[in-house]
DNA sequence: ATTTCCGTTTACGTAAACGTCAATTAAAGC
DNA sequence: GCTTTAATTGACGTTTACGTAAACGGAAAT
């Protein structure tokens, strides 16, 4: 038995440690995407020895890579939205510039967000007429 | 001269047609992805000889294939789509089927748009951080 | 007549995002 | 010690959604 045991982990809430295959099974992705975003750039766990392991701060970088894989973004924009997120108000030199793109990311997300308002409005007039019809064939 | 001018095109306003060209430039996509959602299946516009006209049902089809493509769908997902609004309630046999799809795809839509509110608060927060630090810099 | 535009077809190329082996290594359980 | 079991690396394969180039066909403009 090793000295240091899975609670251990859980010490510090700040310092919890995930291995490939809990993160894996926890947002049902295989590990093989999860490393491919490694060799994108999108991640970089620690090691132990060959192993990766992962910290809560590389938790929540796959929690915003997999949200923005469902709002449709490449991995490479992921990136670059990843990166806002992550600089330090401090490091970034240009402001305006990153102003610049968070305007330009809040237009793209409110475009889609305007398209999913229309079609769910269509799909309720879609399912309408289906009811319809099945009544209609009682 | 032609017998058949312009505006002829215009005579009945559900029988408008378009050239690729036409509506490779209102929708701004190249005709090639025009021709190769024809080769997927999701457009068949008539022939004028060899060449295709686009009715404005195809036009509608094309506006929903984009629509889909900005909601990160897969061209065969748009195809499922387009076929749901397409199909006549008649001519649906199976409504049942019809309307779990239906739910399926607001299911997906709904996912989207929370991942967007969550997203576009994010950013606002960022921004915030980022005018600070820049007054801060004054 | 010939250049100039569109448009078509055919075919090969490509970037993105993984999937799928195969060969190794390491750790854990018995 | 031996065998599962989990993880790693490397390499090649695959699908999707087009891009790009070549070669040709009509119609229109000069």
């Amino acid at each position: 038995m090793l000295l240091v045991s899975e609670n251990a982990r859980q010490g510090d809430p700040a310092q919890e440690q995930f291995s490939i295959s809990e993160l894996s099974q926890e947002f049902d992705v295989t590990t093989r995407a999860i490393r491919f975003y490694e060799d994108e750039g999108l991640l970089e766990p620690h090691r132990q020895g060959r192993q990766r392991v992962y910290s809560s701060r590389d938790r929540v970088r796959l929690k915003l890579i997999l949200r923005g894989k469902r709002l449709g973004f490449s991995l490479s924009e992921i990136g670059d939205i990843i990166d806002m997120y992550d600089s330090e108000p401090g490091e970034v030199g240009q402001l305006q510039y990153f102003i610049e793109k968070i305007s330009v990311r809040r237009k793209t997300l409110k475009q889609q967000r305007n398209d999913i308002e229309v079609t769910l409005k269509e799909l309720d007039g879609i399912e309408k007429q289906c009811r319809k019809s099945m009544t209609h064939l009682d």
